[in-house]
DNA sequence: CTGTTAGCGCATTCAG
DNA sequence: CTGAATGCGCTAACAG
């Protein structure tokens, strides 16, 4: 104890304690091209909040792939670099979920996994918030209503796009074929995909769109092409991002409250963490509530 | 060596080797407010992607003010958990940069310091891209424009506030007080303060926007106003994010490539890591070139 | 060239 | 109750 300020190494401590007090989180490059970009630091202001105020550091990791995923998370882990992880995104068949659970690592995923129902998680019900999204136009008048998704691999573009179908279903409304549209292909040519898109026969009046970002584009080619949001083409999407709010017309969204999820997150971690027995195998599942924001972009009459 | 695959400990092949192959990078609160979100998601992207590749993790610390983001970047710096910091964000007179230089830690600086000049930094030139943006739209035949600001204590802010200065002053143009604004203004009653701008007795026809988010705010307003952009009112802004394209109409803005500068923020990092000398207070400036992407919000005259 | 040992900086344990 | 020894898991220097 020389003198006064001294800070203890942190390397050694880890050693003896066989404890890190770091989690990692995987950012995940898949949904970068589809999903808004403010999405993840949000999340991530959200896990490091969390962690700082428990004594954890976070570590960023990533891959260009499912595989190199996979093996950054697990030198991380295996190496005892980390206690933990945070999955911010969840594929159908994830590798990186499935090494984690069958090594026995503590993990805690934000969204739901379709392999293994005994897992931490964190998530929005985003059948349900589809569903809303859905109704909210039908209950506009709407009855011709399509769909926007996103990569198909993702479990949050199918759980959206069934919650999208049950809402239909349940009204008695038709969905056509020709209405549901990947993302993807209006980001390669939104202008062309969406000339077309509004020539069918049987145009739809509303759209139900997987992502903030897409609705954007949307907006943009839609005002090239002449017609007006939302008299010609009512918007409803998700994740509600700071800037909906400033587009004209201004976007309606069903808000997900990312910046809760990633501080959640990391809160389920750390307790199991903490726990003595560390039964992280014991079913966690944490819903955290979604709301919609109407906004201009889904109400036609002015008041 | 038991088994075939057999990951060492990462904890103890530190603990021997005394240096951690992490790097740990402070995502600031500040310029939450004011600057894009995506912003950073895309300097952290870059930085990650370039320290992976060089065989380093990434630690993101943070803290609520000046003095919290100190302590975490000293805790982590001083406990031997990381090798060195990249700071993303520059204030004028920041404690942390003071902390970092004469405690003789390895880190650079994303931005300008206003104190010390032999420091590790990556930078765009802020003062002329200010600069190159006000003389655009002096080119496209301006002579009353504006500026709206960051926060004070950021030396972004004042470098851009510097270069429309010098362009104003080059071509002989009066700078009005009423002409300049501090964005927080606008965020916090948009409608109103734009209002208020538009309604002055000798109005500006140009704006010089801090960054595109503003750009999107003032975008908003001056529609709900009645005005027009860019025939009531041209706009430049910074930052170059996504959305820009999107808008209605799109909005001319500076380009500073931030995944480009987080990747090269960290390639100086470990490589000043590397050096045997370790010769980190040698002077090391690099810029990273800027680029102004001309849209409609600046361009009167539709082709 | 292969196998053994010392020590990295702590925390925990045991002895004084 | 205070102080010295042991070991965390690895790498390095060392001896066989």
């Amino acid at each position: 104890m020389e003198e006064m300020n001294f800070q203890p190494n942190l390397v050694a401590k880890n050693l003896v304690s066989k404890t890190t007090g770091s989690i990692c989180v995987v950012l995940p490059q898949i949904s970068e091209e589809s999903f808004s970009n403010s999405f993840y630091i949000e999340m991530i202001r959200g896990i490091v909040k969390q962690a700082r105020d428990s004594g954890y550091d976070v570590i960023i990791s990533s891959g260009a792939n499912e595989t190199e995923e996979k093996e950054a998370v697990s030198r991380l882990l295996r190496g005892r670099q980390v206690d933990g992880a945070i999955l911010l995104c969840s594929r159908k068949e994830d590798a990186v979920v499935e090494f984690l659970k069958t090594g026995g690592y503590p993990f805690v995923l934000v969204g739901r996994s379709n392999q293994y129902d005994d897992i931490l998680s964190v998530q929005t019900n985003n059948v349900t918030a589809a569903y809303d999204a859905t109704r909210h136009l039908i209950s506009m008048g709407h009855t011709r209503i399509g769909f926007i998704s996103g990569p198909r691999e993702l479990i949050v573009s199918a759980d959206r796009l069934e919650g999208y179908r049950n809402a239909m279903r349940e009204s008695e409304l038709r969905v056509c074929p020709d209405w549901v549209l990947e993302g993807q292909v209006l980001r390669d040519s939104g202008y062309r995909a969406m000339s077309a898109y509004m020539s069918l026969s049987e145009r739809p009046t509303a759209l139900v769109v997987v992502d903030d970002l897409i609705s954007f584009g949307l907006l943009r080619s839609l005002k090239e092409l002449g017609y007006r949001v939302p008299d010609d083409l009512a918007l409803v999407s998700f994740n509600n991002i700071q800037l909906v709010e400033l587009s004209s017309p201004p976007i309606s969204s069903i808000d997900m409250d990312m910046y809760f999820q990633g501080y959640t997150a990391s809160q389920i971690l750390i307790r199991s963490l903490k726990l003595p027995g560390n039964r992280s195998s014991e079913m966690h599942k944490q819903i955290v509530p979604h709301r919609l924001i109407v906004r201009e972009s889904s109400v036609k009459a002015r008041i």
